[in-house]
DNA sequence: GCCGTTTTCGGCCCGACTGTTTTCAGTCG
C-alpha cells in the first residue's frame, strides 16, 4: 500500500474504533471526510507543508499532528490505543447491513461478543435476544444481514453497472404510466466502483410500477418494498433500489439521490445561509426558526437546474459532485470548468490489430473508427518484449508500418499513424531502439510488467519515458487493475511536472477494468497542465464503446477538451505530433 | 474533529424507514 493509502487507511480505522467506542458522533464523521480529503491527493502527504495541510477544507490541527507523527514514526499512538481498547472482530459486523455502531457495541458490553462467529453463536442461542430493542424481527433482518454480507460481491465496477442501469431504465421506461426515470447515486456520478443501482422515477401508476420491478425475470431476492422504494437483490449479486417521486419534485431527488453526502451537505449549507432549506422534496423558504411551514411550495423542485440557479450556482455536472470545490467553482459570476464530453472526442491513439493481440485487421479498425466520426487513428500494436500478447519484433514492425501507411490510399478521410505500444522495460528504457521509435509516427510507452516495483524504481523508470523524445503519450501508467491489483506507486506530482515540462501526454486509458489514470490523478495531472489522451486500447470493435467510462473519468478529473489530446482537430493534433518527430 | 461576515464555544444536513416502544432509538443514504 502506497504510504498516502496507508495513511488513509488509519483515518479510516480511526473512525470506525471511535465509532465503536460510542465517540461523538461528528467526531466521526470529521475522521472520515480527513480520510476522504486525503485520498484525492496527489502528493506524498507525509512531504506536505502543514500550512498546506491546513488550508484544506475540513483539516485541522488534529489531523496535521496526526499525520506528520505518522511520517516522523510510521504510527499514530492514538490509533494503537484505540486498537487494544477493541476487539479487531468487531469491525467487521459494522458491514452487516442494518447493524450500526450502538447496536454491536451494546452486543461487546452486554454479552462479549467480539466477532462474526460469537455473533452467529449467539443468534443460534438466542441470547442476542436479550439486548434492549432486539425483538424476532430485528433477529430476522441480521440473520439475513449476515447472509447478504457472506455473498456479497463488494462493490462492482461501473462497466458491469452502468449496461445494467441503462438497461432496467429503458425496459421500466416503456410502461406508459412512467413519466420520467434515470439512474442516480455514484452510477451517475461516473465513480469507478458501484455499491448499488439507484433508479429514480415518477409514475402515475407507482404500485403497477414497483410490481413489475419485483417481479423482472432478474430478480433473486426483494429485499424491502413499498409505496416509494423497493429494494432487490438481482441473480448476479446486485442490490438495485428504485424509488418513486411525484414528478414536479424529480430535479430536487435526483439531485438528492445523485449525491454525493458531503456535496449534498455543502449544498444545504448554502440552502440555509440563503434563509432556505434544501431536501428531496424542493428547495423551500425557511420561516424565522430555520422550519418549513406546513404547506410551503417549494421554491424549485422540477429540474436540478432550478434549484441550483435559486442557490446561485451554474448547473454542476454529476460527476463534478464530491465536493472538491465545484460549489465554489460553479457559483454564478464565476467562470466555470467547462469539462470534456463524449462528442468531444475524435480520435482514437491507441488499439491493437490482429498482428499482436486484437481481433481486428487494419482496414477493419479504420472503418470502426470512421464510422465513429474519428478523424484520427493511431494503430498501436504490442512490441517484442509482449511475447504473450504476440508483439512484433524489428522485422514484422517495418512491414507493419508499410502495411498501415498502405491503408492511407483506402480511406482516404482518416488520418492513419503507424505506431506502437512500446514497452516501458524495468530501468525505464524502452522495448525498440531510437532508430526504429523515430520510423513511428506515433508512440505509447507502457509498463506491463514488474507492476510491483519498488516505488523508488518505479517512479524513475517512468519518468525516463516521460522524458524520452521520441515518445508521445505514457498509456496506462500505473498498470492497475479497478479492484483487481494496486499497480505501481509513483510520485505522480514528479511525473505530472515531468510530462508538462517535455510535452509528453499521460493516458487515460478507458478501459473499465483500467481507468488508469484514475480520476483524482486526473485532477492532478490537469492542474499541472499536462496534456491527456483518452484512449480505448481497442482491441475489438466493442472496445470503442469504453469510451464512456474514460469520459467519465476524466469529468472526475475536471478535464477540458482543450487539454486533451482526442478532443483536437485533425490538423492541431498532427502539429502536436510532430513536435516529437 | 472542524469551524467562525453575530460565535474561539457550541454548534455541526435531513428525512424515511423499521421495529420496538408507550414516545423513540438506530440505521441508512
Amino acid at each position: 500500500m502506497s504510504t498516502n493509502g496507508k495513511v488513509v487507511a488509519a483515518f479510516e480505522e480511526l473512525a470506525v474504533l471511535s465509532e465503536i467506542l460510542g465517540e461523538n458522533a461528528f467526531k466521526v464523521n470529521a475522521l472520515r471526510r480527513s480520510a476522504r480529503t486525503l485520498e484525492a491527493l496527489t502528493s506524498d502527504v507525509c512531504a506536505m507543508e502543514k500550512s498546506a495541510l491546513l488550508a484544506m477544507d475540513g483539516i485541522g490541527a488534529s489531523t496535521v499532528a496526526k499525520i506528520q507523527e505518522f511520517a516522523a514514526s510510521g504510527t499514530m499512538q492514538e490509533l494503537v490505543d484505540l486498537r487494544a481498547r477493541v476487539p479487531a472482530g468487531l469491525t467487521q459486523l459494522l458491514q452487516i447491513q442494518g447493524l450500526g455502531p450502538k447496536t454491536v457495541r451494546a452486543m461487546w458490553t452486554d454479552l462479549g461478543i467480539e466477532n462474526l462467529a460469537a455473533l452467529k453463536a449467539s443468534i443460534d442461542s438466542g441470547a442476542i435476544a436479550k439486548l434492549p430493542r432486539m425483538g424476532p424481527k430485528s433477529v430476522e433482518n441480521l440473520k439475513e444481514g449476515i447472509a447478504f454480507l457472506e455473498q456479497s460481491r463488494g462493490r462492482i465496477r461501473i462497466g458491469e453497472a452502468l449496461p445494467i442501469a441503462e438497461a432496467l431504465v429503458a425496459e421500466l421506461g416503456a410502461l406508459p404510466s412512467v413519466q420520467r426515470i434515470a439512474y442516480a447515486g455514484s452510477l451517475r456520478r461516473g465513480r469507478e466502483t458501484i455499491g448499488d443501482i439507484d433508479v429514480l422515477a415518477a409514475s402515475t401508476d407507482a404500485s403497477a410500477l414497483m410490481e413489475r420491478f419485483r417481479t423482472r425475470e432478474d430478480v433473486a431476492k426483494v429485499l424491502a418494498t413499498g409505496e416509494t422504494k423497493t429494494s432487490v437483490l438481482t441473480k448476479h449479486g446486485i442490490q438495485i433500489d428504485l424509488r418513486v417521486v411525484p414528478l414536479d419534485r424529480f430535479g430536487s431527488a435526483w439531485l438528492y439521490f445523485t449525491g454525493s453526502t458531503d456535496h449534498n451537505i455543502r449544498l444545504r449549507e448554502r440552502a440555509i445561509s440563503q434563509g432556505m432549506r434544501l431536501n428531496e422534496y424542493g428547495l423551500f423558504p425557511a420561516g424565522e426558526d430555520g422550519s418549513i411551514a406546513e404547506g410551503t411550495l417549494p421554491v424549485a423542485s422540477v429540474e436540478e437546474a432550478d434549484i441550483h440557479a435559486a442557490l446561485g450556482l451554474q448547473w454542476i455536472p454529476p460527476t463534478m459532485r464530491e465536493d472538491r470545490g465545484e460549489i465554489e467553482a460553479f457559483a454564478i459570476g464565476v467562470e466555470a470548468p467547462c469539462v470534456i464530453q463524449q462528442s468531444d472526442i475524435r480520435a482514437e491513439l491507441h488499439c491493437h490489430t490482429v498482428a499482436s493481440d486484437g481481433g481486428m485487421t487494419i482496414d477493419e479498425i479504420i472503418a470502426n473508427a470512421q464510422a465513429r466520426g474519428f478523424h484520427t487513428i493511431a494503430i498501436t500494436d504490442h512490441s517484442k518484449g509482449q511475447a504473450q500478447a504476440n508483439g512484433l519484433d524489428e522485422t514484422r514492425l517495418l512491414a507493419h508500418i508499410d502495411a498501415i501507411h498502405a491503408a492511407r490510399a483506402r480511406f482516404p478521410a482518416m488520418q492513419i499513424w503507424a505506431g506502437s505500444e512500446v514497452d516501458i522495460l524495468l530501468d525505464g528504457a524502452l522495448d525498440y531502439d531510437d532508430k526504429l521509435l523515430a520510423k513511428l509516427d506515433w508512440v505509447v510507452a507502457s509498463p506491463h510488467a514488474a507492476l510491483k516495483q519498488d516505488p523508488q524504481l518505479a517512479t524513475a523508470r517512468m519518468l525516463r519515458a516521460i522524458r524520452h523524445p521520441l515518445v508521445h503519450v505514457i498509456g496506462h501508467p500505473t498498470g492497475r487493475i479497478v479492484n483487481g491489483r494496486p499497480g505501481l506507486e509513483l510520485a505522480m506530482d514528479e511525473l505530472f511536472a515531468a510530462a508538462r515540462e517535455h510535452n509528453t501526454a499521460l493516458e487515460i486509458n478507458a478501459q473499465h477494468l483500467r481507468l488508469d489514470l484514475r480520476d483524482a490523478d486526473v485532477r492532478g495531472a490537469v492542474n499541472a497542465g499536462c496534456m491527456i489522451a483518452i484512449d480505448c486500447d481497442v482491441h475489438s470493435s466493442e472496445d470503442f464503446g469504453e469510451l464512456r467510462y474514460g469520459v467519465l473519468t476524466a469529468q472526475r478529473g475536471w478535464l477540458s477538451a482543450s487539454q486533451c489530446l482526442n478532443a483536437m482537430d485533425a490538423k492541431a493534433l498532427n502539429a502536436w505530433r510532430m513536435q516529437k518527430r
